[in-house]
RNA sequence: UGGCCCGUCGUCUAAUGGCAGGACACCGGUCUUUGGAACCGGCGGUGGUGGUUCGAAUCCACCCGGGCCAACCA
């Protein structure tokens, strides 16, 4: 289970929101949903979808008149419904909350929070400083309240023109995160905007009405991509100050979808569309789910994938073939085979009478005989196979038609190759075989193995289709981000205008999968298909270890240079804690702590720590011989206490405590373990030692028999470990000391068991 | 000269202080009228150095590497 649904779990468990589980897939309406979406719609429907109750609503986050159209809202339903989920009656639009909005803006306002910000966009962008250096304040940051209101009604009632005034948020213009540096929360905007027309002349920027949208739909969780981990600040700070309802949304980010060979920004898809790379956002090429759907890729392929990928919060590339085999993977047993020749070289089979046709039947879907009928093809005295299937000079390993060889046309004869023939430029135009009539159905006798298989249509009788082979869009893993049209793969569609099919194929209609044998999966085009005509785009080719390895159609499976791992981890010269202290005053305190006994490792800890080394101070003041446990137990245990336990404060730490903790354990009365325990109450709770050692049961199980029996009882439960340790397995020991402490509701004393197992497994 | 986040097989991802596991890719084999599919097997990993611990991928420190942030976009 990803982080995502355990924290989901979790909040379920602890009744953070009363049981209720509601996501939400935000998309703006400016461009088409592409294959990243998917992910988040997955996820986000998903987790809904799995539990009683729970809901994800569709908003359209549709802040910005500009850029946004119906005609994506439109486009963008049709592709979740299509994915397989439902929002049901729950569809939202930030636009429609523009009211409230107004009014939350107001609240900011009244509470000297929000200010009307009359500079230019360039002086905001001037004095908001840089990463390194903090920012200046606006001067009508301190306008009084009164004015603030008074400008803002009149922004809102369209007096002013656009420019002339923001909102801001009132932080802190020094702040650390640039999100937080005053962020606009409104600008004017004199834009139709696809929904409210003219109502409005101020739009609420993205963190404004996004934390806000999501409080009014009552969202509990709030999951979006990582580069927005630096607006969940912002977020959070909004609803408090505007005093939103608690239980209050949580935003949580998990790492974007990112394929190999593939871009998913707006703008770059956006580029490939307007400056007509593509024939438009659904082109068959393009990662849109619209352009992926009219290729022939499934719904449920580009779930598999997701499921396949997972969520999480490492940055992450999805190698290009979990998404070849997501959708070989579903297709294979859907799509009906038949044959179809790219590339035709005619075969006219000498022995075989010129009039005669017969038919040859063949599955539809081999393995799955009874739930698809048989195909019927028939067959004549020229038939034509695929140019590549016949070779002059094979390579070394080539199974198919060769000068004076044998080869299987499927499903009807085995023919021999008797005689090349070569147009006026040297071209071979023509193969002469002869069939063997003993081979009838492609049965060969017992006696004989005919290796290679090729398919084939009868000339006189081969429906002409087109064929649309796609490749990836990018000849690069990764298009350099300043210049991705440079990876740009002219040959993404290479047109086949007259490919012959069998004539099963004939009548198809649009928006129908095939395998095309031994070529590939093919889907006939939703719009192109018609007035008889017949369009096949290439879905994806079939898994090909013949063209791995003989490197002939590099096109489709280029080399993917394995990239030489970074291998620079150790190069560091600075490698001691001391050597990292960014001070004089900080060197000067880390050789201070070192020189009174703790370690470099827990002096650094200190010294990035005011409120630790304040507490170590003290304690180590009651208990000067312990200074170097103290430090220890400090930066070790309580830190990751601190971090771990949501109730823990360093403020209720009691130093005395601390100091007898760490004595306790020196002195041998209280076990490593046991005082862990101790610590954490501490941190909770505060108090003495001795009220925080009343308070907890610190029973240990010392007794060696009744270790001695747990861990009989564990090794006849597990022989094979036991044999596998005695194998050498030595991390085994530590399985068994697991399971010890897990019986034993983690009392007995591990160092013991440890030591008793070692014994018990050599004997 | 900042803040935040992230490093587990080639790739994606589990392991929540106790057996480093799965998937894709790759390699080999069986089978096969698709050089496909299916089935079986194999290769292969905790970025580094210290520390804490009976026990560390997991906790602590430092280092190395990567990502995000300076639109009146989202």
């Amino acid at each position: 289970m990803d982080f995502i649904r355990q924290m989901v779990s979790r909040d379920l468990k602890t009744g953070k929101y009363g049981g209720r589980v509601v996501t939400r897939f935000p998309p703006e309406p400016n461009g088409f949903l592409h294959i990243g979406h998917a992910k988040s719609i997955c996820l986000n429907f998903g987790i809904a979808g799995e539990h009683p109750g729970g809901r994800c609503h569709l908003r359209l986050d549709d802040t910005n008149p500009d850029t946004e159209k119906s005609e994506f809202v439109e486009a963008m339903k049709e592709d979740i419904r299509w994915l397989g989920f439902d929002w049901g009656e729950h569809l939202y639009h930030a636009s429609d909350y523009f009211e409230a909005l107004y009014r939350y803006a107001m609240v900011l306002l009244d509470k000297g929070l929000a200010y009307v910000d009359s500079s230019t966009e360039a002086e905001i962008r001037e004095r908001r400083g840089s990463v390194n250096t903090p920012g200046t304040d606006s001067p009508f940051r301190d306008r009084p309240v009164e004015e603030n209101r008074d400008l803002f009604r009149r922004m809102r009632a369209g007096e002013f023109a656009g420019g002339a005034h923001v909102l801001r948020a009132r932080i802190d213009m020094a702040h650390p995160n640039m999100v937080m540096r005053d962020p606009l929360l409104y600008r004017i905007r004199h834009s139709t905007h696809y929904r409210q027309g003219d109502e409005w002349p101020i739009y609420p920027m993205y963190d404004f009405a996004h934390c806000l949208s999501d409080s009014l739909e009552r969202v509990t969780h709030s999951l979006c991509t990582l580069e927005f981990e630096n607006n969940r600040e912002i977020y959070d700070w909004l609803l408090e100050h505007v005093g939103a309802p608690p239980p209050r949304p949580e935003q949580t980010e998990f790492a974007p979808l990112v394929l190999d060979y593939v871009v998913t920004s707006k703008r770059r898809l956006k580029q490939l569309v307007h400056a007509g790379h593509v024939r438009g956002w659904d082109d068959p090429r393009m990662p849109t789910l619209a352009g992926l759907r009219r290729r022939g890729v499934t719904p449920e392929a580009i779930r598999a994938l997701c499921d396949m990928v997972g969520v999480a919060r490492a940055q992450s590339r999805v190698d290009s073939g979990k998404f070849d085999y997501a959708v070989r993977n579903d297709l294979n047993h859907r799509a009906p085979r038949a044959f179809c020749v790219l590339d035709p070289l005619r075969v006219v089979l000498t022995n075989y009478p010129e009039e005669r046709e017969e038919t040859f039947t063949a599955p539809s879907l081999p393995g799955d005989p009874q739930r698809h009928p048989l195909r019927e093809l028939p067959f004549g005295r020229e038939i034509l196979i695929e140019r590549g299937d016949f070779a002059e000079n094979p390579p070394p390993g080539f199974r198919r038609l060769v000068p004076g060889g044998e080869a299987r046309l499927k499903y009807a004869y085995v023919i021999r190759c008797e005689e090349v023939v070569r147009d006026a430029g040297g071209r071979v135009s023509e193969l002469r075989c002869s069939v063997d009539h003993a081979t009838r159905g492609g049965v060969a006798p017992a006696d004989r193995r005919v290796r290679g298989a090729v398919h084939w249509v009868a000339a006189a009788r081969a429906v002409p289709v087109e064929v649309r082979l796609i490749d990836r869009l990018f000849r690069e893993p990764e298009p350099p981000p300043d210049d991705f049209m440079s990876a740009f793969n002219p040959k993404s569609e290479r047109i086949v205008p007259r490919a012959l099919a069998e004539p099963g194929v004939a009548g198809t209609k649009p928006g129908t999968h095939y395998q095309f044998e031994r070529l590939g999966y093919f889907f006939s085009d939703p719009a192109d298909c018609g007035d008889g005509r017949l369009v096949f785009n290439r879905t994806v080719t079939l898994r090909d270890s013949w063209a791995a390895r003989s490197g002939a159609d590099s096109q489709r499976r280029p080399v993917a240079a394995p990239e030489a791992k970074a291998e620079a981890a150790r190069g560091g010269r600075r490698q001691s804690p001391e050597e990292s202290m960014r001070s004089d005053e900080e060197r000067r305190r880390f050789r201070e702590l070192v020189a009174l006994g703790a370690s470099e490792a827990a002096a650094a800890g200190l010294v990035r720590s005011p409120p630790l080394l304040e507490v170590f101070g003290r304690a180590r003041r009651e208990y000067p011989e312990g200074t170097a446990s103290i430090a220890a137990w400090l930066v070790n245990e309580f830190t990751r206490l601190l971090g771990s336990d949501p109730e823990a404060r360093l403020e209720r730490l009691n130093a005395s405590a601390l100091a007898a903790l760490a004595r306790d354990v020196d002195e041998g009365d209280l076990s490593h373990r046991q005082a862990r325990t101790v610590a954490a109450t501490l941190l909770r709770r505060g108090g003495s030692l001795e009220e925080a050692k009343a308070g907890l049961d610190l029973s240990e199980i010392g007794d060696e028999s009744t270790l001695r029996g747990l861990l009989d009882e564990i090794l006849a439960e597990y022989p094979e470990k036991a044999a596998a340790y005695r194998g050498g397995q030595a991390g085994l020991l530590g399985f068994f000391v697991g399971e010890v402490m897990k019986r034993s509701r983690g009392k007995a004393d591990p160092r013991k068991t440890s030591r008793l197992a070692a014994a018990l497994l050599k004997g």
